[in-house]
DNA sequence: TGACTGTGGGTTTTT
DNA sequence: CCCACAGTCA
């Protein structure tokens, strides 16, 4: 019976069947925590805990999935009926039961990162103030984190601080558009991502029909993966849960504060050394065998983070043997070190008999998997880019999905404001501006004003043709499953028809992701999933829209055998038996941006310690003498983070601080090589150009024109004043020529 | 109204 | 370098 048990050394068993009170588990990096957790929660099940009464919370959707893949093969179909989610994909589960309660929809929109700023330009519009000083990034990481700091709109203005840092800012008006952006949000029954955390706070504090005692009740057992990335309002909603009079406290938490990679987004380690003061039976268990890599890799990684001042104690040691020691490459450019990278990968594979999905390239910015992408294609290697826009946020996705989310809910004004003229239906910008201030002005919605705003008969005409299109999607939506909706609102709207046309290599991909979004939908309505031991046989696009909305790229995950590249931080919870940390620079790892400030540095420098310690049998780290940014060549010195391995850990023939080279990197070409499109100077007087009505002109004519010279009318299509004509004027470079009859201006030669 | 061009600005990590 | 935006022109 639980043989399980036995394959987990001393301290991962006690934390395993600790199952009562407050529990926190120190893991370093490869200790076996995923596991620790995993047995937990089954060893959990087998003590008779209903599965549904357990909560498990992680950050990423796909830590999510792979726990209840490895419960599934402890215990079995049960593994399903666990609520086992992120933190904002669980919480947007039980907002979508209550929210009613707090005067929202229970259709409620998710806003992304894209929405929101779209949102807060238009309300830093409408308050007339400087979209310069008031840049929407700025503003809107002012707000997250208020929001994160449990910070109402109301209360903002009373905290002195954020008042006197604003002011000092030249952006006095914060807490002003925080408010409005709130309204906003809440007129178009719409949350944003902080709001899945925010409102569900809100929700247990005001405790509307007891729903507090509901979920106390409910989730008997919680448990909380990464903890040292949770942020002050994460942590208030597990106190909210398990800590009152009388509670079991059955809260266990994993994390690892060297491995505390958010700060930047609100997550504070405070929450790992809070603990046990807001917990005071709290029993701790700190897993410091490292099972993934070999020694030198390990010391590497102790020698390292020990530069940081704040830092639990603890002592992580492996007994792997010592392995390869760490080799650095230094690059003359950004471009040398994608090759050299690429020629080691090849060597490796030779050499080591690693196959492609051993391997992983980990860089500080996205923007930096270009240039290995670049080689590892010329050498064939098949590679996968984690990361960088995801495929909910390609444009024709977004498109195609706006229509769907105002099927859903017609209050949403981000969706609306997106596809009113898309594809183009002649509602400009004005029309638009119409509806929008009638609606700031009234209290109503967009959705409403469309066929109350005062426009000319043409507008009014297109208003009521996108209102009654839209009405019926809404009515099929009713009777119809997702798919067949989602195929018939892609027709209909003209978008398929939109990206048919364009037979370009980027409209071919752009209508091939509308493709696998419909594809995407169809196993939605045909797959079957298990909610609380229940098929979920609600396969409505409104189900859909829900379940995709907290989706990121790194959950496109897919089986293959291919060089994984991607951000250190998306690198978090990953092993690989060789990796690659690239672009060890200063301003690049640790970044421009977290260096001024300690805290900046130690933040990156347990970036590197993540980054670092993914690797099981070899490390390599790189860097490059220049590097080209931002269209300029930079210089920059060797990363810190080198210099604090202690050399007995790197081969022999490298040393650091003697820069040895002294010869100027080559400058790059590409800039003077761009041709450029040029038109003809053309010397026509104007005093001698008598332009000729455009009813005149016919295929077939000679005309003049004052730019592009003498050309040839070769076809005329359209009809009256939209007549189009394609001229080939011979002086030119691009000779064909579209022209609107309207408005050229063409002198018919004899 | 819409397509296209030029410029000017920013520039990290992600649920 | 890449993107968003304003301005221009048809």
């Amino acid at each position: 019976m639980q043989n399980y048990l036995e394959e987990l050394n001393d301290v991962q068993r006690a934390a395993v069947t600790t199952t009562e009170g407050p529990v926190l588990v120190v893991a370093g990096p490869g200790s076996g925590k995923t596991r620790v957790l995993t047995f937990r929660i089954s060893y959990l099940i087998e003590q008779g805990v209903l599965p549904w009464q357990i909560l498990s919370l992680t950050f990423t959707n796909k830590s999510a999935r792979e726990m209840k893949e490895r419960i599934s093969k402890v215990v079995g179909g049960k593994a399903n009926q666990v609520w086992a989610g992120t933190f904002h994909s669980t919480f947007a589960k039980i907002l979508r039961v209550e929210a009613e309660k707090i005067g929202y929809p229970s259709n409620f929109t998710i806003y992304d990162t894209d929405d929101t700023k779209s949102l807060l330009k238009a309300v830093i519009k409408d308050m007339n103030l400087s979209p310069d000083i008031y840049n929407v990034n700025a503003i809107y990481s002012r707000i997250s984190s208020a929001k994160s700091n449990l910070i109402t709109p109301k209360a903002y203005p009373q905290m002195e601080e954020l008042m006197i840092a604003d002011r000092a800012n030249k952006r006095p008006y914060i807490h002003e558009i925080y408010k409005k952006y709130t309204i906003r949000c809440k007129k178009a029954g719409a949350m944003d991502f902080d709001d899945l955390l925010f409102q569900l706070y809100y929700l247990l504090h005001l405790n509307p029909d007891d729903v507090l005692d509901k979920y106390r009740k409910k989730f008997k057992y919680i448990l909380v993966d990464e903890f040292q990335d949770t942020n002050y309002l994460q942590y208030a909603i597990l106190k909210k849960l398990t800590l009152y009079d009388n509670s079991k406290q059955n809260l266990c938490v994993v994390g690892d504060d060297a491995q505390s990679i958010y700060a930047f987004r609100g997550a504070t380690v405070d929450n790992i050394l809070d603990l046990s003061k807001d917990y005071k039976t709290l029993q701790t268990f700190k897993l410091e065998q490292n099972y993934r890599s070999t020694s030198h890799i390990v010391q590497a990684a102790n020698a390292t983070i020990g530069y940081n001042k704040k830092q639990i104690k603890k002592k992580i040691w492996s007994d792997k043997g010592s392995g390869h020691k760490i080799k650095v490459i230094k690059a003359m450019s950004d471009t040398e070190e994608g090759k050299r990278i690429a020629d080691a990968i090849v060597e490796q594979k030779n050499r080591n008999h690693y196959s492609n999905s051993d391997i992983a390239i980990l860089y500080r910015t996205n923007a930096q998997s270009r240039v290995f992408e670049e080689y590892l294609r010329r050498y064939n290697i098949t590679y996968q880019v984690f990361g960088g826009t995801s495929f909910y946020q390609r444009k024709e996705v977004k498109d195609l999905l706006a229509y769907l989310r105002l099927t859903i809910n017609q209050k949403d004004e981000e969706a609306l404001k997106r596809i009113i003229n898309y594809p183009k239906r002649a509602i400009g910008k004005a029309t638009v501006e119409k509806i929008s201030a009638l609606a700031a002005n009234t209290d109503q919605t967009m959705w409403d004003c469309l066929t109350k705003v005062e426009v000319p008969t043409r507008a009014r005409g297109q208003l009521n043709g996108f209102k009654l299109m839209m009405e019926t999607f809404i009515q099929k939506a009713a009777t119809v499953d997702a798919y067949e909706l989602a195929t018939f609102v892609a027709r209909q709207t003209g978008l398929i028809t939109k990206l048919k046309a364009d037979t370009t290599i980027e409209g071919l991909g752009r209508l091939e992701n509308i493709t696998s979004l419909l594809d995407g939908i169809k196993e939605f309505v045909e797959n079957d999933e298990v909610i609380e031991g229940a098929i979920q046989t609600d396969k409505t696009i409104g189900t859909y829209i829900q379940n995709i909305a907290l989706h990121t790229n790194m959950d496109e995950e897919e089986a293959g055998n291919y060089v994984t590249l991607m951000s250190s931080h998306a690198a978090k919870g990953l092993e690989f038996k060789s990796v690659f940390v690239v672009g060890l620079e200063e301003s690049l790892f640790p970044s421009f941006m977290s260096m001024n400030s300690q805290a900046g540095i130690e933040e990156e420098r347990r970036l590197f310690y993540v980054s670092i310690t993914r690797a099981e049998e070899m490390l390599t780290l790189s860097f490059a003498a220049s590097r080209y940014r931002h269209g300029k060549t930079n210089y920059n010195e060797p990363s810190r983070f080198l210099a604090e391995i202690p050399l007995d850990h790197l081969e022999s023939n490298f040393t650091m601080g003697a820069q040895t080279s002294k010869i100027a990197p080559r400058a790059r070409v590409s800039g003077s090589l761009k041709k450029k499109r040029t038109e003809a100077v053309l010397n026509i007087d104007p005093a001698d150009f008598k332009p000729s009505p455009a009813s005149e002109i016919e295929e077939g004519m000679k005309v003049l024109h004052m730019k592009f010279g003498e050309g040839k009318v070769v076809h005329i299509d359209g009809d009256r004043d939209k007549k189009v004509a394609t001229i080939n004027f011979s002086q030119i470079d691009d000779p064909e020529r579209r022209l609107m009859l309207k408005f050229a201006k063409l002198q018919i030669m004899p």
